[in-house]
DNA sequence: CCTACCGATCGGTAGG
DNA sequence: CCTACCGATCGGTAGG
């Protein structure tokens, strides 16, 4: 690991920790037993720092989204290998899935607005999984909309509640959080009204 | 609305966008239109504002819980009611809802311990209807764990995507919501695993 | 609600 | 990676 990379790693531990806003320069460089002013030698900037977490998971996202497609055609099986995936690339680096998640608000304008846009992306490559399933007549006639938002906050939650020295592999989460979704989203004919009072 | 309820709802929206440690009290007393000093005339200290605004929030889960527990007796009621109630408190006012969903990790160490304790309980009271609705044969014998994982992160989700000039009511979320939940938890035993590869 | 101000700290630069 | 330092800003207090 060079020490950019060191430097990198314990700034998104203690950003996690702090947010973005609430970690200090001088922390960090407490942390990393030198003066804050070294910080600079090795980063351009605290934004800098939080640009670079924020577009490498992104591009984790992007490349899972790309092989999914290229593997499969069937959506259930789409489902369930993004599921899996993205399960992997949250449980991977938990620090900085979870700086990912929080702090992309706080990235300067510009690549804020490219940011979003790329989870927009990600959002409709599985709106599309999704509508492929419910042609296909796999899936419910539900709202494609309300099932990507369902889907993904439960797995985005992944980083408020998993430890990693838990009983659970992140393989064994992914298929108990695609066994879950699938039923809901799965075509069925009785289950229209029939929860009694 | 009294001076400390305007400075309160001000320093909330605010805190909605820059994080709570990117509020600072220089930016709140310009736009409320007065001096910094001024602020502490109607606040104790911004850390109260924080605090103020997390605690009265959980006041009104733990209020909507005891309501459903009174009224209701049966699992898919109490669910449908507690998931409608739920909707009903977050879009009732989004910034101090989004607040209370992001910044709850920056109270004092103190009331931070306080709030985590009530955030598991109400996780409790939900993870014990979903038991009911096991043991009453409605629900699928499904780890409630994760159920309740994923129950409340799709419900939380709505403070990052309701928009309430959209075209739908909190309670048309709710019912959207609800729907997509139950179907995942019914009991069904023509579900395991016929989804053709 | 103001003026005046506190000590502490911020992200970052210059120059070595 | 350091010393020395920049201007700006922080949450908050005293005293009116």
């Amino acid at each position: 690991m060079t020490r950019k990379e060191q430097v990198r790693k314990k700034a998104i531990h203690l950003m996690k920790f702090h947010g973005f806003s609430g970690l200090t320069m001088r922390l960090l460089a407490k942390e990393l037993g030198i003066e804050a002013a070294s910080i600079y030698n090795h980063i351009k900037s605290k934004d800098e720092l939080l640009e670079t977490v924020c577009f490498e998971m992104a591009k984790e996202f992007e490349i899972a989204v790309l092989e999914v497609n290229d593997i499969y055609f069937n959506a259930t099986e789409k489902l369930r290998m993004l599921i899996t995936e993205h399960v992997r690339i949250l449980c991977s680096d938990l620090d900085a899935s979870t700086v990912f998640m929080h702090e992309w608000r706080y990235l300067p304008e510009g690549s804020r607005v490219q940011f979003v846009e790329k989870r927009r992306n990600y959002e409709q490559e599985i709106k599309q999984i999704i509508q492929l399933g419910i042609d296909e007549g796999d899936f419910d006639d539900i709202d494609t909309k309300y099932a990507v938002i369902t889907i993904l906050s439960s797995l985005n939650a992944i980083v408020e509640w998993y430890n990693p020295n838990g009983p659970l592999k992140p393989t064994e989460v992914a298929d108990r959080l695609y066994n879950f979704i699938v039923k809901a989203l799965m075509k069925s004919t009785q289950f229209s009204a029939n929860y009694e009072l």
